[in-house]
RNA sequence: GGCCCGGUAGUUCAGUUGGUUAGAAUGCCAGCCUGUCACGCUGGAGGUCACCGGUUCGAGCCCGGUUCGGGUCGCCA
């Protein structure tokens, strides 16, 4: 290898104030444009930036000639002096100056690369993740783990100022009880037993409380055997946290000075606090999700008011089955939507459930619809008037027996066209709280009702009595989302720190003593000995950092992240292992079928 | 597990009604070029049209199956 030349400044560091310098910088080479054997130009990148090298007048002819061989990401160095260039370059930070060369090493050469080092470059995500330490060169992959890194920078010194207490909590940890799959861990000194890794640290942390922790916090990768989705991988990372002797308006307003401080460091932008609090049921019955997208309106409206007697079978049977009848109004762009548009919209909300959907188009010369034939004029303009809707609207709405395939359809609808009317502002932001979930929501595969959130949620005092009753639908929780732009950001509860209760929900869940004793008997036992009223809260930080840099798409916060198959295409994890290593593990993989 | 979309030079894509030797851009290689910066000019190399089978005189194109990738529903306490 050619000599080390050590650095003394980042490429992309170098300004006019830096002219008459000597200087060594080492990187890759970006672009080299030859214009003939006597001068050569040669971009340098490294994390930092670009810079131009020129080899030309006043670079040793040696140096010219070994410049001449250089191809794209040769990892090179070069020492030289910095100079005024004499044709400037206004796109680049760094388009004042160039670096005369004077002594060039080469460190290694380089194939020519698969994919293309610029951040503009469309290349497939497969492509991209099998040559992530290459993808990883861009400048705005470099960003986002800049932008990472000093997430966890602001996050650390929020909570610390805060007094809370940085723990590790193990990854090998005991299966879960309930919720999501585990990945599992097989034990080679405990054969035929296995750990899990933690889908979150939900009970160490409940355990720390109990332990006088007090004020706990933790940035902790977490686990879950599920399928993945654009924002959702195995394994991701939470920013935990959990408090002693707090209810539900202490954490949401350390949350919120979190927040605001977040924001302001992250983006420079304010944030106004108290941030907006809606219940699960406004939510859903406002909006159609429980992470309601607020950047634009289009709210939901329920039309059973008006319909109940219509003369549309559809209508009159989804209500008389205790279902719901509700619409959104496209306000001001029915003319963007066609009869072809309004017909895959349709298509798009028969995966919720919905069997089809109705449209009114308020125009110039009247009101149309797609049931017009069921409803007089007038009952057309009594709908089109509850939504205050004027010429240009577009009414669309859904009516199913179940209130859930509403919500859902049309949740779905209002971000989907708010999408495709370019209505979602990566660079702004709402913010709220949607706060009294459900306790409860039956499980038609399980046959019982199962936790919303997880069984070690406080439900709502008032509510408790319901418990002993059959109307469980009407226990809500202590439970409350951070919910920003449409994204489930974070998430947590007041915890249940009374046996008796906690007993009380574990009946109501059907778990039965057996169970109870051998999914988390530890950690029932730890409340015997005094714990405090407690709760917490846990944000995904990679959706996080997702807002921060305006992606929909998680595998661009995560370094090394895994494809649609929770596979790495790098590396080619999972695989297969040798008999021998299963052997040691007294585990035998069954023939695949 | 279901549904939808896709797989053609290294890369991103086009490819007509099924018809001769599958194209473009970019990248790569060679030569020329002393102020380029998406450098320019000239030339060149580069293809198992994802795979298997079928229909046909003839398949990148049509049909069936498989596989791989992406999105999504279920799922994600």
């Amino acid at each position: 290898m050619d000599t080390l030349l050590k650095r003394t400044h980042y490429c992309g560091e170098l300004r006019s104030s830096d002219i008459g310098k000597r200087v060594t910088v080492d990187g890759w080479v970006s672009k080299t444009r030859s214009l003939g054997a006597g001068l050569i130009f040669s971009d340098i990148r490294d994390r930092s930036g670009i810079v131009q090298v020129v080899f030309g007048d006043g670079t040793p002819a040696e140096t010219v000639a070994k410049a001449a061989s250089l191809r794209s990401e040769y990892s090179v160095g070069v020492t030289g002096t910095v100079r005024e260039r004499e044709s400037k370059n206004d796109k680049l930070p760094t388009g004042d100056i160039e670096i005369v060369a004077e002594e060039l090493s080469l460190y290694s050469e380089s194939d020519t690369p698969p994919i293309y080092i610029r951040d503009d470059d469309n290349v497939s995500g497969e492509l991209r993740l099998k040559y992530r330490y290459l993808d990883l060169r861009k400048p705005m992959m470099q960003n986002m783990l800049a932008v990472r890194s000093k997430l966890y920078h602001v996050v650390r010194n929020f909570f610390y100022e805060n007094g809370f207490i940085e723990v590790e909590t193990p990854v090998l940890a005991k299966p879960t009880p309930e919720g999501a799959r585990d990945y599992l861990v097989p034990s080679r000194v405990n054969p035929g037993k296995f750990y899990a890794l933690p889908q979150s640290p939900q009970q160490f942390k409940q355990l720390l409380m109990i332990a006088g922790t007090d004020r706990y916090f933790q940035i902790a990768k977490c686990y879950r055997d599920e399928d993945l989705r654009a924002d959702r991988q195995p394994e991701f990372t939470q920013i935990d946290l959990e408090m002693s002797y707090v209810d539900q308006d202490d954490i949401l307003a350390v949350q919120e000075a979190f927040l605001k401080r977040l924001f302001k460091e992250m983006r420079g932008i304010d944030i106004q606090t108290p941030l907006r609090r809606l219940s699960w049921d406004e939510a859903m019955n406002t909006y159609g999700s429980d992470k309601p997208d607020l950047r634009f309106g289009f709210e939901l409206h329920d039309l059973a008011p008006l319909v109940k007697d219509c003369s549309f079978p559809v209508f009159r049977d989804a209500l008389e089955k205790g279902g719901k009848v509700m619409g959104i109004d496209i306000k001001g762009y029915s003319d963007k939507f066609s009869r072809k548009d309004v017909d895959k919209l349709t298509d798009s909300v028969k995966v919720f459930g919905a069997k089809g959907l109705v449209w009114i188009r308020v125009e110039e010369d009247g009101i149309r619809s797609s049931v017009s034939k069921f409803f007089s004029e007038d009952e057309l303009r009594a709908i089109a008037g509850e939504f205050g809707a004027e010429k240009n609207d577009l009414i669309l709405i859904v009516a199913s027996e179940k209130k859930e395939t509403v919500w859902s359809s049309l949740g779905f609808l209002r971000r989907d066209i708010a999408g495709k009317l370019g209505l979602l502002d990566p660079n702004r932001f709402e913010l709220l709280w949607v706060v009294d979930f459900p306790m409860f929501e039956w499980s038609d595969e399980e046959g019982r009702f199962m936790a919303m959130h997880h069984p070690f949620t406080s439900p709502k005092k008032e509510h408790i009595h319901y418990l002993d009753t059959d109307e469980l639908d009407k226990v809500y929780a202590d439970a409350y989302d951070i919910v920003i732009n449409g994204y489930e950001a974070g998430g947590g509860s007041i915890r249940i720190h009374d046996s008796a209760l906690q007993k009380k929900i574990f009946e109501v869940l059907r778990l039965s003593e057996d169970d109870i004793r051998n999914r988390f008997g530890f950690f029932i036992d730890a409340f015997k000995y005094g714990a405090p009223p407690h709760g917490g809260l846990a944000y995904g930080l990679d959706r996080l950092c997702m807002l921060m840099l305006g992606t929909d798409d998680i595998r661009q916060v995560i370094a090394f992240p895994k494809n649609q198959n929770a596979q790495c295409v790098m590396s080619d994890a999972p695989t297969t292992v040798q008999k021998k290593d299963l052997d040691l593990l007294s585990i035998a993989v069954k023939e695949a079928e």
